[in-house]
DNA sequence: ACACCATATACGGTTTTGCATATATATGAT
DNA sequence: ATCATATATATGCAAAACCGTATATGGTGT
């Protein structure tokens, strides 16, 4: 993956919201990040499997759920980056990280999530 | 600045190319990026314009000659991110570079540059 | 089987982006 | 003043990016 196309996939509001959440949390499913940046469910499944798809994500299905985490693939640099950007940039992030914070824990494998 | 702004920034091969130079050897003109990248001037010209509205670049005339440089108040996570590309991606750069190594020193007061 | 929840994809439309080409502006040299 | 060089901008067009809505897929529980 070439240094502009890693660019291309932070270049977009949701996109660079879930990828730094991903980076805090390590791993978030689909009805997390839907509900902490307050979209619609298939703008942000869409934007995870572009993301996905360009090497950035992997996915992990459990149950019902997909969650996705960083690639473990990812280079060092790039994730050396999203480290960067995630210390720099709390504040931009701080009301979707209020509604994760106030969700309640993990998805359960019974009862709903979001 | 918000994030998403500074990574579409970097989300272009040319204007990332750019950056990537000018990070590299602090202060570059028009022709020498054009040179280095073999594109045509108004190309060049335009996403330089782009990356000065976004406050990334600021310019210094001087004769004939715009040099651009990243803007001093750039923030310095900002700078960290795109030191770490430069130093990661030096062979993705390396065309561009030899070509700039080999077109001989800095435009000179008089005389053609490139 | 059926209903429900989570996720993915397809379709159609709008906006944004990038480009090539032509032209304008500014500086310097003769 | 004229010409050459360097840079900037304008125009028109094609391609790509995003989005909302609708629908499909897949798993869970009854």
């Amino acid at each position: 993956m070439t240094p502009d196309h890693f660019y291309k996939s932070l270049a977009d509001d949701t996109r660079l919201r879930c990828l730094l959440l991903i980076t805090q949390y390590q791993e978030l499913c689909v009805c997390e990040l839907t509900e902490a940046l307050n979209e619609t469910q298939p703008k942000i499944s869409r934007h995870l499997a572009q993301l996905r798809k360009n090497g950035i994500l992997s996915d992990r299905r459990q149950g019902q759920w997909v969650f996705y985490q960083l690639h473990p693939e990812l280079p060092n640099w790039s994730k050396h980056v999203l480290q960067t950007t995630l210390d720099n940039q709390i504040l931009w992030l701080k009301n979707n990280i209020d509604q994760l914070e106030t969700m309640g824990g993990r998805p359960q494998r019974t009862g709903s999530c979001c």
